[in-house]
DNA sequence: ATGCTTACCAACCAATCGGTCAGTTGCAGT
DNA sequence: ACTGCAACTGACCGATTGGTTGGTAAGCAT
């Protein structure tokens, strides 16, 4: 269902019934409200995210890949559940929702310390001062963004030259690992 | 106004006026429809943000100091006016939401130009291969999500011990600078 | 005084909202 | 064949929605 596309507050169970191809009595037939059937929506996206994370599996021990191979899976699971992850973005987006006590909090910690853990394994090949936790912070939250505001890196790609998906993900690698300053400039 | 807290359509005509002490009536007086008033307020957001930009001058010519500089007017420019940034990113957020030509997207992209030509003053300090407009990009997406998450970023703390907002800041900029990896470990 | 404009309001409108209810299917277990 | 139960529906409910109408009060120029 595409409460993800406009909101709690954007979708009435109308239109959640006509979607469906049924009456809109036998929503609530199913839901008890329409913040139950929210909910249990948006934890059937919660568990797909989990899931997708258990069959993460990094081998590697180079910090390098690890953090590529984590970025692509990352992406790619964005992009292949546009609905749930946006649906989850709007849970996480400041201001509290429709949801007084958020589910979704509760799983993006767990998952986020995950992924700090896999790349606290390989944290030795980090720079001094530099916490993996960060590092996950970053590289989360720009993917993140990125797939949030897809219609405006449109956009922006005519202005701002900005490469394709794929470039861009290479450049931003680069980027992180090695950083935006010129070697042979001492501060 | 507060429609960035629940966004368009989960505030009411009513909640506007009760708000601003006077009669829903009185409201459609000032403003045409429910569709004008959001776009007023929004454009009001937009001039903000640009007319704050104007007031930004970075006289500084070395990379470090004048990304620091811009991060944190940034930072500071959305701390100060969390409603309007609010709006703003709604607008920006996926998919086409009540407005159909969006003023939001032409105001971007503006602005996003004008602080990759700030950076492009210095792109002889960058590494060979770094696009200013990339490190704009992430720059400003780093910012924008922390500030869209603070709700987010408040759980994490305690989990993945990520540091308050200006140390944060700090930590971040040495990440883009010089990167992740450690100089000492070739490929 | 008189117009004219602007700010403002109570009352009202049709439409839609989330949600209920009484009743009908169809199908599994006995 | 009878029962029970889940899936399903149309009609309905009070409340709220965005929006309109007709009218009042105040200011200001003539």
């Amino acid at each position: 269902m595409l409460f993800a596309q406009r909101g709690f507050d954007g979708v009435s169970i109308n239109e959640v019934a006509l979607a469906a191809g049924v009456c809109k009595a036998n929503v609530f037939h199913h839901f008890a409200t329409k913040q139950d059937l929210y909910e249990r929506v948006l934890a059937q996206a919660c568990d797909a995210f989990g899931r997708s994370l258990n069959a993460l599996e990094l081998k590697e021990q180079d910090l390098a890949t690890r953090l590529r191979r984590l970025v692509e899976w990352h992406n790619a699971f964005l992009y292949q559940r546009p609905h749930g992850t946006r649906l989850i973005l709007r849970e996480l987006t400041g201001s509290p929702t429709v949801l007084e006590r958020n589910p979704v909090f509760e799983l993006v910690r767990r998952n986020f310390d995950r992924v700090v853990a896999l790349l606290a394994e390989v944290s030795d090949q980090m720079r001094e001062g530099i916490s993996p936790a960060l590092v996950a912070k970053v590289v989360l939250s720009l993917n993140l963004f990125g797939f949030q505001t897809e219609r405006l890196n449109e956009k922006l790609a005519v202005a701002g030259s900005l490469a394709t998906r794929p470039e861009l993900q290479q450049q931003l690698l680069d980027l992180l690992l090695h950083g935006i300053e010129a070697p042979n400039h001492p501060p």
